[in-house]
RNA sequence: GGAGAGGUGGCUGAGUGGUCGAAAGCGGCUUCCUGCUAAGAAGUUAUACGGUCAAAAGCUGUAUCGAGGGUUCGAAUCCCUCCCUCUCCGCCA
C-alpha cells in the first residue's frame, strides 16, 4: 500500500497520481479517517496514562484515599474502554480505505485510459510468411494437442485437456523455462498452489479482487491466479540482512482465475483458461536498485521469446491500465499469425515498496539502523499455454504439420515435427 | 479425525497478580587488555506509533509476552473463545 505518512504530507500529488489510473481512486475519506482517528488515538493516550499512574499510586494508598483514587481509575478505565472501542472501529475503517488503495503509478508511465494508450517500446524478431495461417485452435485438434470437448465434460467451459504431444509439449514448455531462468541466476522453488488470505492481501489480490478467484472456502484457501503470491509472500513479516539481496526466485505453478468479466472474450482457442501454467519470476531488490532491476527482468522475460524464436514486442501500460499494485509495467505481446496479431504472453510489473508494505517485507542495512522496505519485482517467463499456442501458430507448416523450435527438441525427446493425425 | 503438550525479545529459556518490556545464557555491537590466534574485562543490544527538537541524538508518552474478549485499581501470569506448532494414535499419496 502506499505510505500513510506520503498520503498524509503530499496528499495532493498521490490524488493526481491516482486520478491517472482508471477507475475513481481518491485519499480523500482515507485523510478525513485518518486524523479523526489519531485524534481519538491521543485522547486515549492520555487516559492510559493516568490510569498507569493509578495502578503504580494505590498499592501505597491507604484507607479512604485508597478508595478514592480506586473510584478514579475505574471511571478513567471505562472511559478509555470507550474510546478504545471508537479507535478500533477507525482503525479499521481507516485499513480498508488504504488497502483498496492501489499503487501511485511511475512518472515514467504515458497517459491514458486503457489498453488502447499503451505505448509500443520496440519489437523483436521476423512475423513468418505463412499463407493462409490457421488459428492454433484449428491446428491443435487436428495435431492431437487439444482435445476443448473433453475438457469442458472434465469440469466446465475454459477448460482443456492437452492431449499426447501436446501435454509433452506443455511439459517441456515448463522445464526449457525453469532452467533457462535458472542458468541466469533465479533459484528454484516451489510453492503451495492453495494460500491462505494473508497471501491474497500481501501482493494486492484482496480486497479489490474478491470474485476473480478460486476459494476453498471450507478452509479459508485460496487457489493461487499466479505464482507471483506465493513466491512474493515466500519472506512475509521477515527481516533480510541487506547483503543477501536481490533474491531471485523462478517457480512454475499451475494458476486458477475465474475470468470474471471476461464473459465473451477469447471463448475459442487456449488463450484464456480457467487453469493455466505459467512459470514466473520474482526478485526482491533494494529501493534504488528496482529501476535496473526491472529493466534485467523483463530482458530475462524477452530471452524466452528470442530463444524460442518467436517474434514479439514491448509495450509499456499506460497508467490507466495499469495492475492494481504495479507502478510500472511492460508486456510482452507475442505475434499471432493464425490471429494476425499480437497478444499478451508476459507481464512484468515494479511493484516499489507496494507489496513489501502490504507483505511487511524488510531489509537490515549493512550500515545498520532501521529495517527498512524493499522493493518486489515479477514478470512472466512465460504463460505456458499461450507459449504453446503461439508455437503451433508460428511454427505451422503448409502440410499442416508443426515444427518444434530447435531450442525445444532436446525437451521433446528429440521430436522435431508435431504430425497431424490422419 | 482422536489424545496430550506448548506458543515469551535475533536464538535458547526463566517468569503464576503490582517492584516485568520482561532474569539468565548464547549471539550481535562498542571500548579496553593481552603478541598470539582466540581468550578475558566492562558496557551496550526489541519493535511500532506519537510528543519535544531546525534535525539527529537524547528525553518522554502509548502499545506490544500467538490473536481477540473477560475478571481486577492493576494481567506474560487468572477465566473464555479462536488460531498456530509439536508429540503419539488413526487414515493416507
Amino acid at each position: 500500500m502506499i505510505d500513510l505518512k506520503l498520503i498524509r504530507e503530499k496528499t495532493d500529488e498521490v490524488e493526481k497520481a491516482l486520478k491517472r489510473r482508471n477507475g475513481n481512486f481518491s485519499t480523500k475519506e482515507l485523510v478525513e479517517v485518518d486524523s479523526e482517528q489519531r485524534r481519538i488515538q491521543g485522547e486515549w493516550e492520555a487516559l492510559r496514562q493516568r490510569s498507569n499512574q493509578l495502578k503504580d499510586l494505590i498499592p501505597a494508598a491507604q484507607g479512604e484515599e485508597r478508595e478514592t483514587l480506586k473510584a478514579e481509575a475505574k471511571d478513567v478505565n471505562a472511559r478509555a474502554k470507550d474510546l478504545n472501542a471508537q479507535k478500533n472501529e477507525l482503525d479499521e475503517k481507516l485499513k480498508a480505505l488504504h488497502f483498496a488503495l492501489p499503487n501511485v503509478p511511475d512518472a515514467s508511465v504515458p497517459d491514458g485510459p486503457d489498453e488502447t494508450a499503451n505505448v509500443e517500446v520496440h519489437t523483436w524478431g521476423e512475423k513468418p510468411k505463412i499463407d493462409n495461417p490457421k488459428e492454433h485452435w484449428e491446428l491443435g485438434p487436428a495435431l492431437g494437442v487439444f482435445d476443448f470437448e473433453r475438457g469442458v465434460k472434465l469440469a466446465e467451459s475454459r477448460f482443456t485437456v492437452l492431449m499426447e504431444m501436446g501435454a509433452k509439449m506443455e511439459r517441456a514448455l515448463m522445464n526449457f523455462m525453469l532452467d533457462l531462468h535458472s542458468k541466469r541466476g533465479y533459484k528454484e522453488v516451489f510453492p503451495p498452489i492453495l494460500v491462505n488470505k494473508e497471501c491474497m492481501y500481501g501482493t494486492g489480490q484482496l480486497p479489490k479482487f474478491e470474485g476473480d478467484f478460486y476459494k476453498c472456502a471450507d478452509d479459508e484457501l485460496y487457489l493461487v491466479p499466479t505464482a507471483e503470491v506465493p513466491v512474493t509472500n515466500l519472506y512475509r513479516d521477515e527481516v533480510i540482512d541487506e547483503s543477501n539481496l536481490p533474491i531471485y526466485h523462478c517457480a512454475y505453478t499451475p494458476n486458477f482465475r475465474r475470468e470474471a468479466g471476461s464473459a465473451g472474450k477469447d471463448t475459442r482457442g487456449y488463450i484464456r483458461q480457467h487453469q493455466f501454467n505459467k512459470v514466473e519470476i520474482v526478485k526482491f531488490c533494494l529501493p534504488e536498485n528496482s529501476e535496473d532491476e526491472h529493466e534485467k527482468l523483463v530482458r530475462d522475460a524477452e530471452t524466452v521469446l528470442e530463444t524460442l524464436g518467436l517474434a514479439y514486442r514491448r509495450v509499456i501500460l499506460c497508467a490507466g491500465d495499469l495492475g492494481f499494485s504495479a507502478k510500472k509495467c511492460f508486456d510482452l505481446e507475442v505475434w499471432f499469425p493464425g490471429q494476425n496479431k499480437y497478444r499478451e504472453i508476459s507481464s512484468c510489473s515494479n511493484f516499489g515498496d507496494f507489496q513489501a508494505r502490504r507483505a511487511n517485507l524488510r531489509y537490515r542495512p549493512n550500515e545498520e539502523g532501521k529495517a527498512r522496505y524493499m522493493h518486489t519485482l515479477n514478470g512472466s517467463g512465460l504463460a505456458i499455454g499461450r507459449t504453446l499456442a503461439a508455437i503451433l501458430e508460428n511454427y505451422q507448416q503448409p502440410d499442416g504439420s508443426v515444427k518444434v523450435p530447435d531450442a525445444l527438441v532436446p525437451y521433446m525427446n528429440g521430436v522435431t515435427v508435431l504430425k497431424p493425425k490422419a
